[in-house]
RNA sequence: CGGGGCGUAGCGUAGCCCGGUAUCGCGCCUCGUUUGGGACGAGGAGGUCGCAGGUUCGAAUCCUGCCGCCCCGACCA
């Protein structure tokens, strides 16, 4: 039988972490908090990065690269900014080691090399892409300006996981400048769309999309827009972000441009951003006991069909008797792969492509060829049918529509199931402790407020979800005024 | 940075208290039999016991120092 994982009842933890390694995802790295992503897993996120991409320049983005490096001064030139980041950098102060003089098989820094002036490794790189936006502006019809970069960035992290918090991380952050504020509104709400849409139609993962309050919010920001999954574990997820950065970092790099009318004006801006931490809430949206699940639109691999043999002369029966089907589904886009590794036995071959996730599984042996069959597993409700061969083609595409669909909607029952309103903080504090998940509730708007929930019970408000109806109601904590529910879990 | 734990073959481990040159499982290699849910048998390869000192005839084991990793907390996407 197969290798049992830790289960999400057990140890939600371990779980996870038997998922990244099993299913060949990440490993961790010779260095403290950074991971190795494998060949399997940055399949998946080129899967994401290409769709993204693809939605990236469908609303008017161009790609551009900017340096790893940001000078000091240049750092710290937006104050909120620079000490949002300040004590997670990492910083390079030399550039050149030598052989150290009391042991010449070791190499110590250099200290004749010491940098003028420190560069900071990138957190993020608004100081670096605004400081350059300085030179590329002088004209309202210099604006605007819609890039994005697909980079790694450093934050130093006291405490790493595999894809959800890594001391590297890979990411995209776009960049916008714009002519006025509304512009430039629109623009983060339009992105915070953008990903709403992704994470929903990709990764078939529900979302809520909100504002941050003013302690969550990033730093240098006037307004962050957020989607916040939930977690099998009751836990949220920020998964994606979206900032309207007013003119902060306009003033900090003395950005300005020139209207129709002649007058100088500061530019409005805009960030936005999704990391390698996508990963993480796709395994914990979907994955169950027996391994990765994934939805078919992200899957490296969407069909693996697997031969059951004896001999040589089989196999070649079998390998001449797929041919077509797989040229059919390779027409239709679906990727399909032929497990014909001779040195794994089936049952083998069905373990650990459950273990990775793959949506539908073909096995094709004698017996199906005198029948005229496949067996047809599906990887989201680990079942099994049989299913007429002539048919074949269709029906697996249609398998992969339905899987896709399927999680969705099992995702978003299970979210249903999760979202709690409560009125007061006995009742929070026990469907927090007992339940999890999101809850909904009334809050007075003070970052006291906020902070005291936070210190009691460890959840942190979420958003304030765009969804969510104004209505009147006393805070759930200090019984003040509140005109709208806010969504309040304990996060990752 | 506080509090706890751990470093022994690619991975997971036993041995450590009570010193005598390392156990078991998985994986790997070869051959044969197998192949519809992680096959079986036989044979085989693989180890500076985290590093550096010390004690001792002799150290994985005892002592000292150092390094690294994991877990729990503070920080965070």
């Amino acid at each position: 039988m197969a290798k049992k994982l830790t289960s999400r009842a057990e140890d939600y933890s371990a779980w996870y972490n038997e998922i990244v390694a099993g299913a060949d995802l990440a490993e961790h790295s010779a260095v403290r908090g950074c991971m190795v992503i494998k060949p399997y897993g940055f399949a998946i996120w080129e899967k994401m990065r290409d769709q993204l991409d693809k939605m990236f320049k469908e609303t008017g983005h161009q790609n551009a690269y900017f340096p790893i490096f940001v000078p000091k001064s240049l750092f710290e030139a937006e104050e909120k900014n620079a000490e949002g980041f300040a004590k997670e950098c990492a910083v390079v102060t030399h550039y050149r080691l030598k052989t150290d003089p009391d042991d010449s098989t070791k190499l110590i820094v250099d200290p004749k090399a010491k940098l003028e002036e420190e560069l900071i490794v990138r957190p993020t790189s608004e100081a670096i892409i605004w400081n350059t936006y300085r030179g590329w502006i002088q004209s309202y019809r210099d604006l605007p300006i819609l890039i994005n970069q697909w980079a790694n960035v450093v934050r130093w992290e006291m405490r790493t996981r595999l894809f959800l918090r890594t001391t590297e991380f890979l990411w995209q952050e776009g960049h916008t400048a714009h002519a006025t504020k509304p512009e430039a509104l629109e623009e983060s709400e339009k992105m915070v769309n953008v990903y709403s849409e992704f994470a929903q139609n990709w990764m078939a993962m529900p979302v809520i999309m909100g504002s941050k309050s003013e302690s969550e919010r990033f730093a240098g920001a006037e307004e962050t827009y957020t989607i916040e999954a939930l977690m099998q574990d009751g836990k949220a997820l920020q998964a994606g972000t979206s900032h309207f950065l007013g003119q902060n970092f306009a003033k900090a790099f003395d950005v300005q441009y020139t209207t129709r009318e002649g007058k100088k004006e500061l530019v409005w801006a805009t960030s936005w951003g999704v990391s390698t931490r996508l990963m993480g809430a796709l395994i914990m949206t979907h994955s169950d006991d027996l391994g990765l699940v994934l939805p078919p639109r992200l899957a490296p691999i969407q069909v693996v069909i697997v031969p059951i043999y004896k001999g040589e002369d089989q196999l070649d029966k079998i390998r001449e008797h797929i041919t077509p089907l797989m040229e059919s589904l390779k027409s239709k886009g679906v990727s399909v792969k032929f497990d014909d590794d001779d040195t794994r036995k089936p049952g083998w071959k069905f373990a650990e492509h459950e273990l990775k996730g793959v949506p539908l599984r073909v096995a094709v042996g004698n017996r199906d060829l005198e029948n005229g069959t496949l067996e047809l597993a599906r990887r989201d409700l680990n079942t099994k049918e049989s299913i007429a061969f002539a048919d074949s083609a269709d029906i697996i595409s249609v398998r992969l529509e339905e899987i896709q669909e399927s999680l969705f909607d099992r995702a978003i029952e299970f979210r249903k199931e999760n979202v709690t309103e409560v009125e007061t903080f006995a009742e929070f504090k026990d469907v927090l402790e007992k339940k999890g998940g999101f809850i909904l509730t009334h809050w007075d708007g003070t970052g006291e407020t906020e902070r005291a929930i936070k210190k009691e019970t460890n959840a942190t408000i979420r958003c304030i979800p765009f969804a969510e109806k104004p209505s009147a109601g006393k805070c759930v904590y200090s019984g003040g005024e509140s005109n709208q529910r806010v969504m309040f879990a304990k996060a990752y």
